[in-house]
DNA sequence: TCCTTTAGATGATGATTGTCATCTATTAAG
DNA sequence: CTTAATAGATGACAATCATCATCTAAAGGA
C-alpha cells in the first residue's frame, strides 16, 4: 500500500535476506517459495521484485549472508587462541549444530543444491570456504594449509552424515568419533610449535 | 496400451527404479518430476501408480538401489586385502566420482534432503552407511571402528565441498589435500598389525 | 476357449510455483 | 505546494507437479 522511506526501503531488502536465509536452510533452496520468504519478512510476495532481479539474485545474497553471520561471530570471539578455534570446531559438532541448520553452516544443508545451481552460487559458496578455511588455519598455526582443509571436510562430512541417518545410534556414534578425533588432531598439533 | 508379462513387469519396475537412482542423483529428488523418471525409463507417467505407491516409495527404493550398486561393486572386487579398500576410497577422491554424481555415492548429493525427509529414507540412508562402515573396516583392519567413521565422514565432506565450489583452484586444492591425508592415514594404520 | 485380471496409455485434477502488470498512497525532489 | 518516482499490495499468468479415473488390449487361470 503504502510507500516507505529509503531507510525503510533497505530495512526491508534486509529482512527479506535474513529471512531467506534462515528457510533456505531449512527446507532447502527449490523448497522454499518467494511468497514464504516474503510472508517470514513481513510483507506480501508482491514487492519482491523492487529487490531482488529473480530468485536466484536473492539466494545469493541469502548464501553470502549465511557465511558472513557465523564468520562475523567466529571473529567477534576470536582472539588468536586456539581455545577459541576449538570451541569453534567443538559448536559445528555439537547436537545444537546438528538439530538447527536453519542458524547453521550453509554447506551440509545446501551444498548439493548450490552444486547443481549456478556459477554465481558456486562462486558464493567457495568465498566463503575461503575465508572459513583461513580464519580456522589462523586460529590454528599448528596445522598445515592442507591438515585445515581436512578439517572442515571431516566437520562438514559428519554434520551431513549425522543429519541424514536420523537421530539414532548411528547418529550418536558418527558425532562421538569425530569429536575425539578433531580434538584429538587440533590438541596435537597445537603442542608443538 | 497392452498388458505385459509378470516377467516384463518385475523388468519394467528395476527400470523405473533404476532411471530414479540415476535421475535423483542428477537433479535431486524434489526436482526430478515423476513423469521425468517414468520417461527415462521408456513409459508414460501413467503407469507409474501400478509400481509404487507414491513418489516417496520409489525415493525410498532408488536410495537403497543406489547403495546396493555402489557396495555390491565394492564386494566384488573385495578380497580382504588393504588394497582393495584402498582403491575404493581413490576411486570416491576420484575427479570421475566428483564429476559424476548420477553414478557415484548417493550421501553427497541427497544427504541434505533426506535429512528433512521421512523417517523411512532416512532409515534406508542409514542401513547404507552402516553396511559401506562395515565393509570398509573390513577392508581395513588397521583401522578402529572410530577411525572407519572419521575416514567416512572426510571422505562424505570431501565430495560435498569439492562439488558444490564449483571446479576451480580451491576444488583442486580440497581433493589434493584429502587424497594425501587418507592415503597416509590408511597405510600408516594398515602398516602396525 | 472364455473370462477375469491388470500393465501401461491417455487425459484431467487441484495445488503450487516464479514472475509480472497494475494500482495506490506516500515519499523525495523541484 | 506541486509533481514525478516508487515501496509494497492485489491479483492474475502460464508452467509444472503428484495423483488418480478411465480405457485398452493382452496375459494368465479356468
Amino acid at each position: 500500500m503504502a510507500r516507505k522511506s529509503n531507510a525503510e526501503k533497505a530495512a526491508s531488502r534486509e529482512n527479506i535476506v535474513a529471512a531467506a536465509a534462515r528457510l533456505i536452510r531449512q527446507s532447502g533452496i527449490d523448497e522454499t517459495s518467494v511468497a514464504a520468504i516474503m510472508q517470514a519478512a513481513g510483507m506480501t510476495h508482491g514487492g519482491f521484485y523492487r529487490h531482488f532481479e529473480s530468485k536466484d539474485d536473492l539466494v545469493t545474497a541469502a548464501v553470502t549472508e549465511s557465511f558472513k553471520a557465523g564468520l562475523d561471530e567466529f571473529s567477534e570471539h576470536h582472539d588468536g587462541t586456539p581455545d577459541e578455534a576449538e570451541a569453534y570446531i567443538a559448536q559445528y559438532l555439537s547436537d545444537d549444530h546438528v538439530e538447527q541448520p536453519d542458524i547453521g553452516c550453509p554447506i551440509p544443508l545446501l551444498g548439493a543444491e548450490i552444486a547443481r545451481g549456478t556459477d554465481t552460487w558456486q562462486r558464493a559458496l567457495a568465498d566463503g570456504v575461503a575465508t572459513a578455511t583461513r580464519k580456522l588455519g589462523e586460529g590454528l598455526p599448528g596445522l598445515s594449509r592442507a591438515d585445515v582443509l581436512t578439517l572442515f571436510s571431516t566437520l562438514v562430512g559428519t554434520v551431513v552424515l549425522s543429519r541424514a541417518v536420523g537421530d539414532g545410534a548411528l547418529r550418536a556414534e558418527l558425532l562421538a568419533a569425530n569429536r575425539e578425533h578433531v580434538a584429538k588432531a587440533v590438541s596435537a598439533a597445537n603442542r608443538k610449535p
